[in-house]
DNA sequence: AACACCTGTGCGTTATTCGAACTGTTGGTC
DNA sequence: GACCAACAGTTCGAATAACGCACAGGTGTT
C-alpha cells in the first residue's frame, strides 16, 4: 500500500532497478520477473523504460547496467565532499596503515562503503570498491555503524535480518552479536577475524553523522598483521586519527 | 513520445532522479520541477517515490540522496569486476606513476570515471571519484574515448556539445577539437594542458571496450610534471603498459 | 519432435496519473 | 504588521497510461 500521493509505477520501476544491485553481469526480463514478483509484461515495460532513459543496455545475455548509474552516485559523493576532503584523508591512512581503509556508512539494512583507498603495498584486498554493500551483523563496519543505534532500530534490524554463516568462525548466535554491538559502542571499536572472510581480519572506529547516516572508517587486512596483540592498538590509534580528522571536515556532524 | 510499450510515468521518474547528478547538497521540489519542466504536482508525487523506496531523504534543506544509489552503482562494478581486477592494478600504476590515474569510460555525451587511485604520494587532486562525469571534448579520457568512434557519432556529438571555455587555455574550436581527435586516434594517446583545470596537465590512452563502451585509461597531474619532453614519453609508456594489462582482463573487448 | 525458457505483442479494462486550482507556511523586505 | 516571493501540501474530475491475460514466436537442449 502507497502512500498517497506518490506513484506507484515509478515505485515498481525503481524496484526493478534495485535488482540490478546483485554484481551479476547481466539480467534477463524473466529473472528480474521472477525477483520482483511483477507480471512479465509490466517487468518488460519498465525495463523498456531503463533502456531508453540510458540506464540499461540490452546485449545477447540479457539486460546490464550502462555506467549512468556510476555518474547519479558521483552525484552523491559529490555533494558530499567525498572526493576532495575524504579521499585524501584516506589516502594518507592507507599509506600509513599499509593497507585498504574505507568510510561506510549504515544504509537501511546494510552498510556501504562510500570511500576506499588501498595504497599500491597493501597486499591484501577483497575486491570491494565504493558501492559495495556488507552485512551489518558481520562486518566491522556494519557492527560499528550500528554501535550508536537506538534499542528499537537494533531490535528493528534482528527482526529482519537472520545471522548468516560466511565462515566457519561466524558468529551466528544473535544474543552474542548484539552483546558484541554493545560492547563495540562502549570500546568505540569493532575488531573481527575471520567473521566475513576466510583469513580477513578487520577493524573500525566511529565517524560521526554523515548526511543522517551513520559513518565509520574501517580497515581490511589479513589476519597475520595482527600477530601481536599491540599490532591491533597501533592500528586503532590509526585509525581514531582518521575519525578525528574526518570529524573535522564539515559534511560529518 | 514515448516507444510503445514502455512505461512513461517511470521515464519521468527516472528524469527526476537524474536531476541528483549535479552535486548539489540537496534539491528543492521546485528546483526539481524548473530543472526537468515537469508539473509540480508531478515533481511532487516522483519525489515522494523516491523518498519511499529509500533513494532520497527529505532534510531541512530539502531532498537528498541516500547511499542506496551507490549500492546499485558498486553492482555495475562488481558485475564488471573492477574491485578485483582493474583496482589493484591502477593502485600498482598509481605508485609507479606517482600520480592519480583513472579509469573512465564514454557514456553518451561524457566520460565516466568507473576506476579511481591516487597513492598517497601524489600531490594533486582535482577532487573527482568514481562516478564523476567529465566532457568528452575537453578532457584527455573525453578525447581518447572518441578516438574510436565512427564519424557519425562524432558528428553527432559535435551537433549536441558546443565547446566550453574553462580555463584560458581551453581550445574551443570545433574544427581543432575534431582535428586533435582523430590525432589521438592515430596516434593512440592524448596528451592535453590546463584545458580543463588550470594547472593541470592529463594523459590518457585507449584500453577497449568494456560492457559496449569505449574504456580509457589516463592520468591527471600538475604541469611541472612535465617539465621536460622525456617526461610525457615515460608517462605514456607507463600507461600503455597498464593499457595492455588491462586488456588481458576478461571484462575488456 | 518435444520441452523448457525467454521474449514480443495485442487489447479490453481500470487503476493510476495528471494538472489546475486552492490553501498553508516560511522568510525577507519595507 | 503588511506584503510578497518562494516553496509545499492537498483535492478531485478527467484522461490516459498501465496492467495482465492470452496468444504467438524464437532458441537451445535432450
Amino acid at each position: 500500500m502507497r502512500q498517497h500521493g506518490s506513484a506507484s509505477t515509478f515505485s515498481k520501476g525503481l524496484q526493478v532497478l534495485a535488482c540490478f544491485e546483485a554484481s551479476q553481469r547481466s539480467f534477463t526480463m524473466a529473472e528480474i520477473s521472477k525477483m520482483t514478483g511483477f507480471d512479465r509484461a509490466t517487468t518488460r515495460r519498465l525495463c523498456l523504460s531503463l533502456v531508453e532513459t540510458g540506464f540499461l543496455t540490452k546485449g545477447e545475455q540479457g539486460l546490464s547496467l550502462t555506467p549512468k548509474i556510476l555518474a547519479i552516485a558521483g552525484g552523491y559523493l559529490a555533494a558530499n565532499d567525498i572526493g576532495l576532503s575524504v579521499q585524501p584523508l584516506l589516502d594518507q591512512v592507507s599509506q600509513d596503515l599499509c593497507a585498504e581503509v574505507s568510510l561506510a556508512v549504515r544504509d537501511g539494512d546494510r552498510a556501504i562503503y562510500v570511500a576506499k583507498s588501498r595504497s599500491g603495498v597493501a597486499r591484501v584486498t577483497l575486491g570491494f570498491t565504493v558501492g559495495s554493500a556488507l552485512p551489518l551483523l558481520h562486518t566491522a563496519v556494519g557492527r560499528m555503524s550500528l554501535g550508536g543505534c537506538a534499542p528499537d532500530i537494533i531490535d528493528g534490524i534482528f527482526q529482519r535480518l537472520a545471522p548468516v554463516q560466511y565462515t566457519e568462525k561466524t558468529e551466528t548466535d544473535p544474543e552474542k552479536i548484539r552483546a558484541d554491538i554493545a560492547q563495540c559502542a562502549r570500546q568505540c571499536f569493532c575488531f573481527l577475524q575471520e567473521e566475513f572472510e576466510v583469513g580477513a581480519a578487520a577493524a573500525a572506529v566511529p565517524v560521526g553523522m554523515l548526511n543522517g547516516s551513520a559513518a565509520v572508517v574501517g580497515t581490511t587486512t589479513s589476519l597475520n598483521r595482527f600477530a601481536e596483540p599491540e599490532d591491533l592498538e597501533q592500528t586503532l590509534d590509526i585509525l581514531r586519527q582518521a575519525a578525528m580528522s574526518l570529524r573535522r571536515l564539515s559534511i560529518f556532524s
